[in-house]
DNA sequence: CTTTCACTTGACGTTAACGTAAACGTCAAT
DNA sequence: ATTGACGTTTACGTTAACGTCAAGTGAAAG
């Protein structure tokens, strides 16, 4: 096996993920990311690359960044958990159930307002008849 | 027209609407309520129900309480402006927008994790045959 | 050798939406 | 007069997710 060690600086991620250094570091304070190190210098690697999309995905998905990290422990490919794999199944159900919720809300609130809109094109109507 | 003048103490409206003395006076301080006063004490009328209304509304679509006061602003029932009506309508329309793509988001990401499951389960039958 | 570049570690600043005292006023009931 | 319920202002504290310096290191390039 080649061990090719690819890998990155963290001027090389920020550019490719469109985050600041100074993200990265903190996603590191917090224990999301924990990159070997070269000297004082952060060396990333493609699984670091793989944990930060994750993260981000959860941004995405809405989720906090503690609760991302959460997400990726679950979600750890190695251990081949089926419980856990359900869990990390329902934490996602969770947010789906959040999210839809909000996504009723809005469409209740544009139905009244549309509704309120056809009402006041009619009563100009009626004034310009 | 009978003045009936109804009107309700902070604490009515924090118990009323779910929320703390504390959250009602803020919204004032940020200018999203501005109840009467009886010298000191604070005197919320139906006007100001209405708005608080607005403002939990708000915030379940998913908006900030700055976002909300605009939101309210253009709100007004008062001025039956259609182009404000319009502009308040198209805000809505931009939140649904991101309410939709975080829905996105969190399909795509179950049905991955569904699908890894479904392939999970079946390594585990192979195993076991 | 000095400049430059990329990177490092502090560490304080910022916004949002309140929480949490502290200290004081008021009115009715005991 | 004291207690208790309810209310008031002032003001510092908290969490999240970084932003924004400041000061220093290490290595390469001129």
């Amino acid at each position: 096996m080649s061990v090719s060690a690819v890998s990155y600086s963290i001027r090389d991620l920020s550019r490719d993920f469109g985050v600041t250094t100074r993200t990265l570091r903190f996603y590191e304070e917090k224990g999301l990311l924990e990159p070997q190190r070269q000297g004082h210098r952060r060396l990333y690697s493609a699984a670091d690359r793989v944990r930060l999309k994750l993260i981000l995905r959860g941004k995405r998905l809405g989720f906090s960044l503690d609760e991302s990290a959460e997400l990726i422990a679950m979600y750890d490919p190695e251990s081949n958990n089926a419980a856990q794999l359900r869990a990390l199944i329902d934490k996602i159900r969770e947010q789906q159930g959040r999210v839809e919720e909000q996504q009723r809300q809005v469409q209740l609130m544009l139905a009244d307002l549309q509704d309120w809109e056809r009402r006041s094109v009619q009563a100009l109507h009626v004034l310009n008849d």
